[in-house]
DNA sequence: TCTGGGGTCCTAGGACCC
DNA sequence: TCTGGGGTCCTAGGACCC
């Protein structure tokens, strides 16, 4: 019996938080839409009923677009995008808060509608998944005169019940490999289907520009012009030394097999978290002396929330770091690996303080984040020693 | 009108060990 | 008074992704 066909979808939900938000405010439906910021935009409801909505125009403040509807991108605004300057854009756009916790109900809700089709998903965060249909019955039969009828049915399938579970529409990629699939799923969008087989790379994916390629960045396409490759057909045309020799033994290689459209990674099911963090950017820089109640407040309720996200999902960090971004927008890190795991904010607190002693405080600060990695199973956590009385060290250099 | 927040993975040097 | 060498852990930074 011959192997079977590996037959990879990835599946992409079509402008997903601005889809939710448009069930919610259908009244909002083919205009220019973007989402982001924090919780100051909330939409108001008038006497007659009628909602009135914040505009991007009259935003202050340091949000980006987290994501916009296909009529704000026409606009030329896309997710990533400073408020700030997206406002000069599109100054009339409706602009909404991030909801995520209803996103992340839908979110479950369209893995859900999947699953009841094909289960083998790899959660690739809130919005879209990778899916084995290799082994689905009919995924490597014929339908009349389609050669991938069988695996064509399935996907259109998938998007029906995603459609009636969430009233949301998604787009397919249909291919050997996740690297093809992620790929394809982008070139017919929204509510696209995509099939593509190796034959296919050749004309359909050489064409397109390096950067659709998952993993190529915007440093190593940069890096890529510079080198006269904008498209992956060109990319295809180097020989794999070559490339070794400019990117290095594994990136070179990697961009090697990914020009020609290989890819042998599996659709990974079951995954353990491997960090957990917090982070905020302020309004304003703070700086470390003359803002250090403020900047203390904000690191105890920064570790705080880690201890709570720790403690909710059942782990616990044996590494504890912190995140400094300063307003010349350097970013410095320091960790600190305890001996045993901890999940509470008073040993978490500590750990990251004795972080925040090693870091130079003389610039003013933009962002701070606290982190936990090196993460265990709270249930293989030795007992608890009791909560020992201690004394609080000072933050942000005390004394 | 500068540039969010939550992640993963990789690299590289030094410590430390056998 | 060229070089041991491999493995693993820790730390810091950076690329990349959603």
């Amino acid at each position: 019996m011959p192997a079977a066909r590996r037959w990879i979808a990835h599946l992409d939900m079509d402008a997903f938080y601005a889809s939710v938000e448009l069930l919610r405010y259908p009244e909002l439906q083919g205009q220019p839409v973007v989402i982001g910021g924090g919780r100051r935009h909330q939409p108001r409801e008038r006497a007659d009923g009628t909602r009135e909505f914040a505009t991007l125009g009259r935003y202050k403040g340091r949000g980006v677009i987290t994501t916009a509807t296909y009529p704000a991108r026409d606009y030329g605004v896309h997710s990533g995008m400073g408020l700030m300057k997206a406002a000069q854009l599109a100054p009339q756009a409706v602009l909404l808060p991030v909801d995520h916790d209803e996103y992340k109900r839908y979110s479950r809700r369209f893995k859900a509608a999947v699953a009841e089709v094909a289960p083998h998903i790899e959660d690739r965060g809130i919005d879209e998944i990778y899916i084995d249909l290799t082994h689905l019955p009919g995924a490597q039969e014929s339908l009349g005169h389609d050669p991938f009828g069988g695996v064509r049915a399935i996907a259109l399938e998938i998007k029906n019940n995603v459609r009636r579970a969430t009233g949301l529409s998604c787009s397919i990629g249909l291919t050997p490999n996740k690297l093809l699939a992620k790929i394809a799923s982008d070139l017919d969008k929204p509510d696209g289907l995509t099939i593509l087989t190796e034959a296919d790379v050749p004309r359909q994916i050489w064409p397109l520009p390096v950067r659709r390629i998952n993993g190529i960045g915007p440093k190593a396409a940069l890096k890529l012009a510079a080198l006269g490759i904008t498209r992956i057909g060109e990319l295809a045309e180097r020989d794999a030394a070559w490339l070794v020799g400019h990117f290095g033994r594994s990136y070179g290689a990697w961009l090697h097999d990914a020009a020609h459209g290989r890819d042998e990674r599996p659709v990974v099911t079951v995954s353990e978290p491997v960090s957990m963090s917090r982070e905020t950017t302020f309004d304003r820089d703070l700086h470390a002396r003359a803002d250090r109640a403020e900047l203390s407040r904000v690191f105890t309720e920064l570790a705080d929330q880690v201890a709570h996200d720790l403690q909710r999902a059942g782990y616990a960090g044996r590494t504890i770091g912190i995140k400094l971004r300063f307003d010349d927008f350097k970013t410095v890190t320091r960790d600190l690996t305890l001996p045993q795991a901890v999940n509470d904010l008073a040993a978490i607190r500590r750990a990251a303080g004795q972080c925040l002693k090693r870091v130079d405080l003389t610039r003013r600060i933009r962002l701070l984040g606290v982190r936990a990695a090196t993460l265990v199973r709270a249930r293989d956590l030795p007992a608890a020693p009791g909560a020992a009385a201690m004394q609080e060290p000072e933050l942000f250099g005390g004394a």
